[in-house]
DNA sequence: CTGAAAGCGCTTACAG
DNA sequence: CTGAAAGCGCTTACAG
């Protein structure tokens, strides 16, 4: 690491003034082939990396780079989305120095999505993050971003475009597998039961991978043929013991564990006591507070961790330093499977 | 966050030039009582914050932050002590226009340990990180150091000081509680051996803790006295089935479940297949290339990892954000209690 | 097509 | 005790 070569050096290497090598490394045009040729060939032989800090203090100031984040409302899921956004508002004070500007918009249905698109991108946006909840609606948002050249990252889900996209995601199905390893682990033979929560949308895309997960894994150590699951839809706010399905499946004594594909696994212990189940495993999605308030009190065995605010961190972050390193490498992040038991809960 | 106020404002504002608005933020002295208490309200009063890119540009080229790291050799322990080392050269290529500079000092011994202190604190150095094996020596150090007023930063293990200290670790009392809880999980009533490692320098301590915290799990869940734990001290370097004690534990059927408080897990399948052992399962620590390969074959059920990488990333981090802002919130880290099974592992 | 100059906000050496 | 000026490395508006 010896003194880093600057502009400076490079001017003078090269015989032009900064303002010149200025141009041709940012592709401002107005510099002969032949002058540009022998700057480029001092980068390239100097190793020149611009100097950030430098960068980013001239820049900084002068334009902000402008961020739109168009997440559901709050008001959705137990306010699961404010904590993408605490990592975002996080990512954005330590940025702030550096000039960054976030605008929040917010969706509840594929019609809002829609017309918070349109508006996200009539406004100039230097980048833009969100939740691909509506695959169509997702898709249409990412090829119009794409048009104008303003990357998209997707926070949450991963669905299929026409073009890779930058996601920020833990791979559901792999959280679907590591759900089969602890709960059969606990559980060994038996009857599985899998809950998943039908809302008027339908299943999440999430959900879905998670139970295609969960029932790769026991398939696969089903050896002797003693290991049924069964699912499990039920509709969103509804009491769970009023399904007949659910009240059934959980009397039956073979019953032995059961994974909650969302954030709702708190829901089932209230119905364990009333039918007086006992040791029957659970293993669930999410550290809401009721959740949490079940895992101290060993009604949930697991929980798995999506580890929502480092994803907003992260993307707010990585998106940034894409905007202005031209680095993406912290766009592409698989966020881990993390295990929750009481024993290690206090520290996330 | 309106146009934040920079050192020109509070000039203007409390009439006087950023010179002396200077001297009062970093206490250089020079400045009457009467102008001092003037800027120091208009500082309040506007709740100005110095801008860390700007400072870091002029300081960045000007002096760098030194920092010495203080490690165990390579040659220890698998190479463990190269992932704390290669987060912390992230770290400071991170930081390499902030204007940084590690130097990395090894120890094999209590007497290297020592006079590498005694090197460090010769030479100048900002701040210093370091790894307490031997508490009396890292006593030593963190008093000298502290005299200097050169913060030390402690990795890996927590030992008590005379003084708080900044440590950044796992708590191994918890890791073992977490041990306990998974291996339970798995086992139910039983025998229970804990494998420790005894080389010449004693057990160490987070082994230690860890063995207490696995016995206070079982022991909290030992309601019907079935559950029985035993503890093998094994020397370093001695084949495991050559032991007299671990043979014959391994070979009783009763036999439920190891937990091996460090590193070596790996060790325990060959021991298993000689004897004919089976479904005995091993909790362990670590992500060394022989463990995760035990890991993929299921012959080890849960690996904790203790992020040895985000370790010295943070220490380097954290001690820079303190150094040159004055904020120590980052160098008291508490690393999650990671638990990888074989199917979240590749993502680590 | 190219250069010289101003300035981002902070820090410091120098002059008074 | 205080101020004016130079400069960190980069970017850009302006002049030629």
């Amino acid at each position: 690491m010896k003194e880093s070569i600057g502009i400076k050096q490079i001017a003078k290497l090269a015989e032009v003034s900064i303002g010149t090598v200025d141009r041709v490394l940012h592709n401002r045009g107005g510099v002969s082939k032949i002058t540009e040729q022998r700057i480029l060939d001092v980068v390239k032989k100097t190793g020149y990396k611009k100097n950030t800090v430098a960068s980013r203090l001239r820049l900084g100031t002068h334009k902000k780079v402008k961020i739109a984040v168009l997440i559901p409302e709050a008001t959705d899921n137990w306010g699961y989305w404010e904590l993408p956004k605490k990592g975002m508002d996080k990512a954005a004070e330590e940025l702030k120095d550096h000039g960054i500007e976030i605008t929040y918009f917010y969706f509840s249905d594929p019609l809002v999505f829609m017309s918070m698109s349109r508006k996200m991108l009539s406004t100039h946006f230097d980048g833009i993050v969100t939740v691909p909840f509506f695959t169509p609606e997702s898709d249409r948002l990412f090829r119009k971003a794409r048009e104008k050249k303003v990357p998209v990252v997707f926070l949450d889900t991963r669905i299929t475009l026409g073009h890779p996209g930058y996601f920020i995601c833990q791979d559901a199905h792999q959280a679907g597998l590591v759900a089969g390893r602890l709960l059969h682990g606990l559980v060994g033979e038996g009857v599985y039961i899998v809950l998943n929560i039908v809302n008027a949308k339908g299943l999440h895309e999430n959900n879905r991978q998670r139970e295609n997960g969960f029932r790769e894994f026991l398939n696969a150590v089903n050896r002797k043929g003693k290991i049924e699951v069964y699912t499990i839809n039920y509709p969103l706010n509804q009491p769970l013991e009023a399904i007949p399905d659910v009240a059934k499946l959980l009397k039956d004594e073979r019953s032995k564990g059961v994974f909650v594909t969302n954030s709702r696994a708190y829901m089932l212990p209230p119905v364990f006591r009333r039918y007086g189940v006992t040791d029957v495993p659970v293993v669930g999605f999410d550290l809401n507070k009721e959740n949490m308030e079940c895992l101290k009190r060993e009604e949930i065995a697991f929980l798995i961790n999506q580890k929502p605010e480092y994803q907003g961190y992260n993307a707010i972050k990585g998106l940034f330093k894409f905007l202005t390193e031209e680095d993406a490498s912290e766009l592409h992040v698989d966020i881990p499977v993390e295990i929750v038991v009481k024993e290690n809960l206090h520290i996330f």
